[in-house]
DNA sequence: AAAGATACGGAACAGTGTTCCGTTTTCAAG
DNA sequence: CTTGAAAACGGAACACTGTTCCGTATCTTT
């Protein structure tokens, strides 16, 4: 029988995909999704074939930043709960998403585009903040009883929506979504 | 007083800005409006230079362009009405209009960017097929009386719709077209 | 410790936008 | 018609970016 594992990665290998994947999150941030591959490389300290070799599309780069941002934005709720009380947790993750979604007006583009590399992108996103969200809403629900009319998903829609305007809205947004928070107890 | 008129450009400038608009034309078709400056220009047998000179931004070429079809297709009205009757002539027209508009998906795109190149072109395209389509529908009048519900900028605005579509669906858009035109003469 | 496998870096190649400049063409004045 | 300056031309040259290649360095296993 064929028991043969794929032997992981160097662990060289694995530091160079890491430092792309943060140099790139800046450089997209900074310059956006088009930026110069050299630059990209350069900033994580690698030549350019070793990002060539990690990701040979473009859409693969884009793809493993996303997929980054999503698991910090999500890591950040265990951070915030550990200092924070129930209550006041759930409003600052949802802070922290409402920021996460703000800034992903490029990529909601590159979404739409076809690319199969983004295909499974959505199902990512919704696997890791449909818990997440779940979990803190759980927290809080001992402190101050919350509607039983909303789930997670309904509420990590809800915020994203109201954070897709950006430009000169980002107090708007805040302040809407602290809102949407505070009516969530009012059942 | 300051008389001098601006001095009209040399002949062999209006050849080379006439023959780019015609090779552009035909190289976005085939390749978009991304294609390389070169292959427009070779096309148009001048030099990338030339190309330059006479649209220094993209844009200014795939605005031209845009308004070199439009002409074009408010011209045709003139030389289908010369052949045909004129219920015929409005349903013909408005079919060519269709497929013009078909062919404007990537620009449409482009019309939304931003770009204040592009800032007046829907008023141009407005003020070239308004005045041509109001003629159609008065000449046809005479044969068979139109219903005086629907003006002309209606009807452009209905038939764009209709249009775009486009992939697979040509056949479909003439069909619903040549019902539109038909349902105008029922009142 | 040694050798094979793996990954690396940067030079090299290819394609494209943009500019520069010596040459050609136009046009109007004499 | 001649002529000469202004306008326009063509294509090479430059700059920048994506992509590949290959000799070298690093890692991993025995």
């Amino acid at each position: 029988m064929n028991n043969n594992r794929p032997p992981r990665a160097r662990i060289d290998a694995q530091r160079s995909e890491s430092a792309l994947v943060d140099a790139a999150r800046t450089i997209f941030l900074q310059s956006g999704v088009d930026a110069p591959a050299r630059d990209i490389a350069a900033r994580a300290g690698v030549g350019v074939a070793t990002l060539y070799r990690s990701f040979p599309k473009r859409a693969d780069l884009v793809a493993a930043v996303f997929r980054r941002e999503v698991d910090d934005c999500a890591a950040a709720a265990a951070d915030i709960s550990a200092e924070q009380l129930p209550v006041d947790a759930l409003l600052m993750w949802l802070l922290r998403y409402a920021r996460f979604i703000a800034t992903k007006r490029g990529l909601a583009t590159a979404l739409h585009s076809g690319d199969p590399t983004f295909e499974n992108l959505p199902e990512y996103f919704r696997s890791k903040f449909e818990p997440v969200l779940a979990g803190l809403l759980h927290n809080a629900q001992f402190a101050a009883p919350i509607s039983g009319e909303v789930d997670a998903y309904d509420l990590l829609r809800a915020v994203g929506n109201l954070s897709v305007e950006g430009e000169g809205g980002a107090q708007h947004t805040e302040r809407m979504v602290r809102l949407l928070v505070a009516g969530l107890s009012k059942g």
